[in-house]
DNA sequence: CTGAAAGCGCTAACAT
DNA sequence: ATGTTAGCGCTTTCAG
């Protein structure tokens, strides 16, 4: 059974002091003029033994736990768990490791999570946000907690953020649609209240104002029964719809369930585009057009800032990014006849 | 800016000692004497001025960090992911929080997470291992540490293991095949020699030799370039194929791509069966039949396993649960005529 | 019933 | 160039 070496131990071996392997340790052998010959047996000793500090001592000495805590909807959702492993692989060679919760969009649950996340002593805070807890926030700010939101933010609140277009790539889809000959574009959208969601709107609302066509807007609750989601929609989707953009993943899987259970055809009776790309998407029969979020892109930008902001503490003016999407063009949106 | 408290601050404010707050932090107050009245009273202000003691300092006194380490073969497959979110929900109520890290089936990449996670004091580790890393598991084991392997594991180890039964799933799996009068049927698998794959391997060719027919495989290189997995499978799949059971959604992915590249018709010319279901094949056209395994139960029993580890240390006889998966019967899998 | 004090492993100012 | 030491915030033993 390995016994857990400490700094001491390994001071002791190599009969020097434990400042010497600290400095060692951290990189700071040369700036405080520890010989390179040591540096090398510290290291080469270390190595050997397989010595790893002790984090909890590290963090309890200089505040900092390496570790990040990312709060999103639902990590088991496709687009948050890609997020997940993106944030994994950059911040991983930074020595960083993520702690995760899900707030199912629930208040309640995201302040207690920012509370955990604090006495776990985070070093930094990545959050897509559910309403009401611009507050919290707030306070994270103001005790210089790095902070980074994405996906989406919340109204008056001054953060780093790093969102997508939402209103572009409704707007885009819309106008896709339209091109493509179909007259009575249904969105079908969730009753919330979130930014994202109102973008996507907007987008919808916006392209078909300017083309002169009356919108159709259908709003489900958020997570009831996943059977009365899809009744709901099969039982209130406007009888003369001839295209459908669900403004989300989880309503399109409800969606083109009631689809099927109608039997409208896709695409010659009804279009489909859905905000958020899937890799299933592209192996539907006929495949389906999406609005594809730049997951690369969304989380190279979060990391940075959010190095930016660990690594040179201090309070910038808060930065706000906007991505763009790309319209992934399949089968569904387009009439076989054209 | 709400200064960080200590518990020092809050026997300084309640006029008592830290040893008093301690106890009635740690729920120990009865047990320690402390009066009913006391343990009301800082309860009632540590609730008012939000103080949560550093977990730190708690972990760097106790040995424990209330943190588990969850290492997979990558986090933001829809199956791990769906596992992060369960194991999230029913730590947290214990007061656990997960840090993940993915391996990418890579033993160098796991060797190192399990040094990390030790580092971070995480006081258990959830892992579906890759290959080559039953020695670091046994180093865990022999330290204490309580680990639950999951998913699959290692040949030789002992250790606490929640599985499936695998060899059942693709063998009920290739019988409704033959059921359904499809008589070439191709598994496509890993070339990884992975206990779970061996054995849906195994399940596969008990059930042909039972039915006296020849079995076909054709092994795919994991992770490779997507366009090389599809078009290794479109090229090397034997052209009397008329049923193909993929061993992982993975495979699935790039093998429905392969066959519709093809042209073949589902379930006409080829039936589908795959390993591991996925909300959206209910909603192929045809639907897609599969091998459901029971997400809940695992996870359920893999923090049972933990939790009576990480309560009552001590060595126990490890433990290994089979769990029974369930066919799910699309029309992939069903000619029409039939 | 309550308090004083040791010490977990580490970092970094200070001493030598 | 290397060593000594205080103390981060907490738990827990032991004394009062």
């Amino acid at each position: 059974m390995k016994k857990k070496l400490s700094i001491r131990d390994i001071a002791e071996q190599l009969k020097v002091s434990k400042t010497t392997v600290s400095f060692v340790l951290n990189g700071k052998a040369a700036e405080n003029g520890v010989s390179k010959a040591m540096e090398r047996r510290v290291l080469a000793y270390i190595e050997k033994v397989g010595y790893r500090p002790n984090r909890m001592a590290q963090g309890l000495r200089t505040g900092r736990s390496k570790t990040i805590g990312m709060m999103v909807e639902d990590i088991s959702d496709a687009f948050f768990s890609s997020i997940a492993r993106k944030f994994e692989e950059i911040l991983s060679v930074k020595g960083y490791r993520i702690i995760y919760g899900s707030t199912e969009n629930n208040t309640a649950v995201a302040k207690d999570l920012i509370q955990v996340f604090r006495n776990h002593q985070v070093d930094g805070y990545i959050i897509a946000p559910p309403p009401g807890i611009e507050e919290d926030i707030r306070e994270l700010i103001a005790d210089e907690l790095p902070v980074i939101v994405f996906d989406r933010t919340l109204p008056n609140l001054e953060v780093d953020s790093v969102l997508v277009d939402n209103h572009q790539g409704a707007y885009r889809a819309t106008r896709h649609l339209l091109d493509n000959g179909y007259k009575h574009i249904t969105l079908v959208t969730l009753t919330s209240e979130q930014i994202q969601m109102r973008e996507r709107e907007r987008g919808y609302l916006d392209c078909l104002a300017e083309a002169g066509k009356r919108a159709k807007i259908l709003r489900i609750k958020y997570h009831e029964q996943r059977e009365k989601a899809v009744s709901d929609i099969e039982k209130n989707i406007p009888a003369d719809t001839d295209a459908v953009l669900f403004a989300t993943n989880y309503l399109a899987e409800n969606g083109l369930e009631a689809i099927a259970m109608r039997r409208w055809n896709i695409p010659d009776q009804v279009a489909i585009a859905v905000f958020d790309d899937c890799n299933w998407f592209k192996l539907f029969k006929p495949s389906i057009t999406a609005v594809a979020q730049p997951l690369e892109a969304i989380c190279t930008e979060v990391v940075d800032l959010l190095l930016q902001k660990l690594e040179h503490a201090g309070h910038k003016a808060p930065r706000s990014l906007h991505l763009p999407t790309h319209l992934v063009i399949r089968d569904s949106s387009q009439q076989r006849s054209q």
